[in-house]
DNA sequence: TTTACCACTATCCTTTTGTATACTACTTAC
DNA sequence: GTAAGTAGTATACAAAAGGATAGTGGTAAA
């Protein structure tokens, strides 16, 4: 057989820390739940309660939890209204919305490989 | 507070469809290992236990399991070189290839996230 | 004959992720 | 007083992902 290419120490370990900036990004959309919350979210500010009803199946505790982590990212602000009785809205910061062009990379390459599966089985 | 934004149901639709792309995408990249094999391919052909020498810290049970994933997304190409002892090669596929745009983008986005977390972490 | 290289597979265990269900605290409407 | 709507939290559990360790079957070199 021929001789396979031989890896080169120094780019290997460029490349090994341009990992870590590709696996944060893949981190903030992962989960089952975060994409169709920040889909939702790119409609338009909502409610707790509003996103649960938007996003099939999520459980409060999963809502809960991913719109903290969001929020620690940035990508959503939470706004408490005093109101009775009390209302928060969540939104996506203009950072978040950064993620359209992430997301859409993502679908266009899905699509791609959706159609191809297709074909080949 | 204002009223905020309503939800179109037609455009949810639309867009609740076109979350499983994404979801494909992001599939063939999931997960603790399949990014450092893939780009370990980037660089070249490699054996069974070349990669699982340059992914540090990989089990041979996961590297096998993700390759084997890898392959049936038709993105490595597995060719076996009947010499003795038997030698496995790995390579990216043309398709496989067509990550790289995928994952450059991640890596954009990923690098200007560290930066914005840095500055106000 | 023991060791080592090749490419794996099998089993068991831990950690992480997500689910189910109930509960808190407040106010308004019936 | 009881239900319903606001926005969640707490506890216990199930499922999925991943890790540790050992074993397979072949060759070949020491």
């Amino acid at each position: 057989m021929e001789k396979t290419k031989e890896t080169n120490p120094h780019t290997w370990g460029e490349c090994t820390k341009s990992i870590l900036p590709v696996r944060d990004a893949l981190e903030v959309l992962s989960g089952k739940w975060k994409l169709p919350i920040i889909i939702s979210l790119m409609f338009g500010n909502k409610r707790f309660s509003q996103i649960a009803k938007e996003v099939p199946g999520i459980t409060d505790k999963m809502l809960s939890k991913e719109l903290r982590e969001l929020e620690s990212n940035d990508l959503v602000k939470r706004t408490v209204y005093d109101s009775i009785p009390v209302v928060v809205e969540y939104s996506l910061t203009e950072y978040g919305h950064s993620l359209e062009i992430v997301i859409k990379t993502l679908r266009d390459w899905g699509v791609a490989h959706r159609k191809r599966m297709m074909v080949e089985g």
